[in-house]
RNA sequence: CGCGGGGUGGAGCAGUUCGGUAGCUCGUCGGGCUCAUAACCCGAAGGUCGCAGGUUCGAAUCCUGCCCCCGCAACCA
């Protein structure tokens, strides 16, 4: 009997830099419904990778002093190591700097331009030729370069189009036959809301403002946009090919099962990748699934922040399958997750070690105690049995329809129910009494038979989600993963399996102290390395701290003229949080300056004083407003400023030295 | 009025589609048990479901207005 084949991706990830704790959630989440699928016989293809094209790659690199690609072969490695440390059963990793999948793009671009769907259109605007930059005309500023100043004229410049409008009608169609192709749903109307009903845009699929990407063959100062660049990898890594000589493997498994995304890019996926696809001719991917976020502490990680949690940190701690199992179990369906070490220790200790852990323990113990560790259904049934049997039998189904619907924690919630179930049930029959009387021997036999049993079954089920911690319990139990179709029969332990000893936990209890003490020696150590590091490559980057050059002269600080400007009116810039708009006097001059200072100061408060500026500074429009110079303030670490004022009085207009 | 998500016992969440005794896990307190990882089992306390109106026999759930938090966008000269 053939398996069907079931093909589920992961988007691939950005290689801009590690990934933290919410980026291997996806792979993990990915991970866990592939295993499951393989489990109930489906001949699964799991692919991942990273996507490595862009201008932000070609910055990162450069600043980084590499060029993008060994930037790029760096970070590509971190981030399989992560997926591997995970224990993250992809069956192709691919790289969108992989020689097969670039000829193809191009192949891909020539296609579609060929038959029209890519045409090309000129991008005008308002053209400075000092700067080498293009402004539109709100851009301008009394019709001049908003950078310097100097006089603009009208050019275009050539650039290639996607006819997306032309496909609208077809999406929408798709998306009313198919409704389960955006998950969760909540999401679809927010596609048609925003960006179907008011009129695709045709998009600019190719640009000239940098290097790092795909070239159009037929255009080599072009350079393929990047979703059109990534978004392809999903059929180019099963082969595909664009002249029609595709492999085996694409006639195979695409269209794609499953795409597995994070809830930003949902537009990518449910709206140009199908166009690209229908353009191609192609079918179209069955489901899109956007997962929520998994926020630290309630906020966004971000390396500004200082709380980014890495997935290799955690599992230091606390262990592969442990870290698995919180981000799987943590995650609402369609709500942002909360993470923190706190969390994840309560988890660990009250599900993994004592639930779980415990009951595998004590059951494992008793076996050994009472009988050898020699198994065997004795045939001493008492009524409280049939509870257990029976909720063991109809777990799988109710597993599997969990993960029908990707409701990975739900699935979870199931199997740990059941494992509470169990706990009870010894309560319930009290082996420990029953081992006190010879005549009961039979009973307590088919007691811990029983438990072994489900022990089996729960396991098997959650074999997909920590697949380490199964093994182990396996073996401890003389026994491999059930097969899926047998998990609704109650009993298939064959009697005289054998329980085997062992010295240690599943897993341990934690106390909350220990783990705060671990992760502080390792941010400690993981802050030691980034200075060290960033002393050996000279012009450092990264990190949040502002770069100086080395040492400078006289006469580049000459460069910079600052005054003593006095704040004569001031009011808070429109739609904006951060900025304040105040007009200053500087000697005889009126100058007007916008400021990000809108948090730390009211606009009365700003009236009046006197402060530091630069008035040389090129000018420079924010929120439509021309801002001629910079006030300065000083930041402390949190970001919190201060403005910069001369210590006495002095007269506005003052040149300072 | 830029877009979106959220506000439910101490913590983390479910329930809101299609109104009908407010649920789960953790924590706390009391009890039980001793096979087991200070574990496990039982029980209890603790919530006017952000606020104010409205519809209804009845609202966490529907309608209106408001407040607060968080993302995105914008933006930090």
């Amino acid at each position: 009997m053939d398996k069907k084949p079931y093909y589920i991706t992961t988007a691939i990830t950005y290689t801009s830099g590690k990934p933290h704790i919410g980026n291997t959630y996806e792979i993990i989440l990915t991970d866990a419904i592939a295993r499951f699928k393989r489990n109930q016989g489906y001949d699964v293809r799991f692919q991942t990778g990273t996507d490595e094209h862009g201008q932000k790659i070609e910055e990162k690199a450069a600043a980084a002093g590499v060029s993008p690609k060994q930037f790029v072969d760096g970070v590509a490695k971190q981030i399989r190591d992560i997926w591997d440390l995970m224990n993250v059963s992809y069956d192709k990793f691919i790289r969108t700097t992989d020689e097969y999948h670039e000829r193809q793009v191009q192949k891909i671009f020539k296609k579609l331009y060929e038959q029209g769907d890519i045409y090309k259109g000129t991008y005008e605007g308002m053209y400075c030729t000092p700067c080498e930059s293009f402004w539109t005309p709100s851009q301008l500023i009394d019709g001049k370069c908003p950078d310097c100043g100097r006089e603009v004229k009208p050019a275009k410049e050539e650039a290639y189009f996607f006819r997306m409008s032309k496909y609208a009608d077809r999406l929408l169609q798709y998306y009313e036959e198919h409704p389960e192709f955006i998950t969760p749903v909540s999401r679809k109307n927010e596609m048609v809301n925003n960006f179907l009903k008011p009129g695709l845009q045709d998009l600019c699929v190719s640009r000239t403002s940098f290097k790092w990407g795909i070239p159009v063959d037929f255009a080599p100062k072009h350079v393929v946009y990047v979703w059109l660049d990534a978004l392809t990898n999903y059929i180019t890594g099963l082969g595909y090919d664009a002249d029609g000589n595709s492999d085996g493997l694409f006639k195979k498994y695409w269209p794609a099962d499953a795409h597995v995304i994070g809830k930003d890019i949902i537009r990518f996926h449910t709206i140009y990748w199908p166009i690209f696809l229908m353009a191609l001719g192609l079918p179209l991917p069955k489901r899109v699934f956007g997962h929520p976020w998994l926020l630290m502490d309630g906020s966004k990680m971000s390396k500004s922040r200082g709380n980014v949690i890495y997935a290799d940190e955690l599992v230091k701690v606390f262990g592969v399958d442990a870290v698995r199992y919180f981000v799987l179990n943590d995650m609402p369906f369609d709500n942002d997750g909360n993470i923190t070490w706190e969390l994840i220790n309560d988890r660990v200790n009250s599900d993994l070690a004592n639930t779980y852990g415990n009951l595998v323990s004590r059951t494992a113990a008793m076996s050994l105690k009472y009988f050898g560790g020699k198994l065997c259904d004795a045939g001493a049934y008492e009524p409280v049995d049939e509870e257990l049997k029976n909720m063991a039998a109809a777990l799988y189904a109710k597993v599997a329809a969990k993960m029908e619907e990707f409701k990975v924690s739900d699935a979870l919630g199931e199997i740990f129910t059941f494992l509470r179930r169990c706990n009870k049930y010894i309560d319930e029959t009290a082996p420990w009494i029953l081992a006190k009387d010879e005549a009961k021997h039979g009973r307590l036999s088919t007691v811990l038979y029983n438990l072994s049993e489900s022990i089996v079954i729960a396991t098997s089920l959650l074999e997909p989600f920590m697949p380490e911690t199964a093994e182990k319990v396996f073996l401890r139990f003389g026994t491999k993963r059930r097969a899926y179709g047998d998990l609704n029969a109650f009993g298939l332990l064959p009697n005289g399996t054998a329980v085997s000893p062992t010295e240690t936990h599943l897993f341990e209890r934690k106390n909350y102290k220990d783990v705060e003490a671990a992760y502080e020696a390792l941010h400690a150590e993981a802050a030691k390395a980034e200075n060290t590091q960033k002393q050996a490559n000279a012009p450092a980057k990264n990190g949040h701290a502002p770069e100086y050059p080395a040492e400078i002269s006289i006469d580049d600080f000459a460069k910079v003229k600052m005054q003593i400007a006095k704040i004569v009116a001031c009011e808070k810039v429109e739609k904006s949080d951060k900025l304040l708009k105040s007009t200053v006097k500087i000697g005889s001059e009126t100058r007007t300056v916008v400021s990000g200072i809108a948090k730390f100061y009211t606009p009365e408060e700003m009236v009046g004083k006197k402060v530091v500026m630069i008035t040389n500074l090129k000018p420079a429009k924010l929120r439509g407003i021309v801002s001629e110079g910079m006030i300065l303030c000083a930041e402390d670490a949190e970001g919190n400023l201060k403005l910069l004022a001369p210590e006495g009085d002095i007269e506005d207009g003052s040149g300072i030295f």
